[in-house]
DNA sequence: CTAAAACCTCATGTATACTTGAGGTCAATA
DNA sequence: TATTGACCTCAAGTATACATGAGGTTTTAG
């Protein structure tokens, strides 16, 4: 009886599939072991490692990001502390997320019935400004409005 | 001089590609006449329904779902209180995804520190306690200290 | 009227995040 | 030991949301 995991042990007991740890190890967010006959084995931190993946993918993180994360902790096995220091910068996105969203829900509700969504003056449109420098014809209710 | 927008016009003005007009018009989220010479035209009104796609990308929502959004308003043309009907739907949709987000946020922070990330125990894991019926072997941490 | 700019369709490419299948190997059990 | 289930690699498929390019046509400006 080995104290290491295999893939089909690390799918049952994180809830992903098999498949999917393929192609984690593929995009090097987990490592593993092998066997002499090739077959992968993992420590049991590794269940650890795909929880936080997982959370992280339900905050809406990319792949890429919580890999670039995860490598700033390259002994594979992530201690308390370290999550402690990703989740604080994961909260910190989190935040950024729920301003955005919070900010765009309420340029909605001032904007109810006024019909304008002009990119010029609607604060819902363009909000980089990029395109409110390009002159006129950035009025579309106006323009709507002169036929 | 015509009262119709060619592509290139509604890319200019819009502020999206003309590709994107295309692929918006062949997954049927916008629709457009046709010259004689089978070039594109367009309403008006194509400035507000393009506008209000790309805001509800921005808010996250797919591009099916603006469809079915956007198809029971079939005239094409959307009145302001047609808009105000969606905005007032979509502001529901972005306070779920806030709630969402800041449920994540509130359980990452009380669960700083705690390492657990149990799929059984954690309030961050398995949201759907899917897995949590599933028998032994759901503490992860637990059994990392057990060795 | 002619030439350039804009437009057309259709196929293919890009990126993300996986899943599925083919063809073959390894390991645990009866 | 034999067989079955689990595993391996590599290729290709799926879905979303477009961008790019080829090869050809239309529109517009001078």
């Amino acid at each position: 009886m080995d104290t290491t995991l295999s893939v089909g042990d690390v799918a049952k007991r994180s809830g992903v599939a098999v498949s999917t740890l393929h192609y984690y190890e593929e995009k090097g967010l987990i490592k593993s072991l092998r066997t002499l006959g090739n077959q992968r084995r993992y420590h049991r931190s590794i269940l650890r490692r795909v929880a936080i993946i997982r959370i992280a993918k339900q905050a809406g993180i990319s792949l890429r990001l919580i890999k670039s994360h995860l490598e700033k902790f390259p002994t594979h096995e992530v201690s308390p502390s370290d999550w402690q220091q990703m989740s604080s910068e994961w909260r910190a996105m989190l935040n950024d997320r729920i301003l955005s969203l919070t900010q765009l829900r309420d340029k909605l509700d001032s904007c109810i019935g006024c019909g304008c969504l002009s990119l010029r003056d609607c604060p819902l449109r363009n909000p980089e400004d990029k395109l409110g420098e390009q002159g006129p014809g950035a009025r579309i209710l106006e323009e709507e409005k002169q036929q």
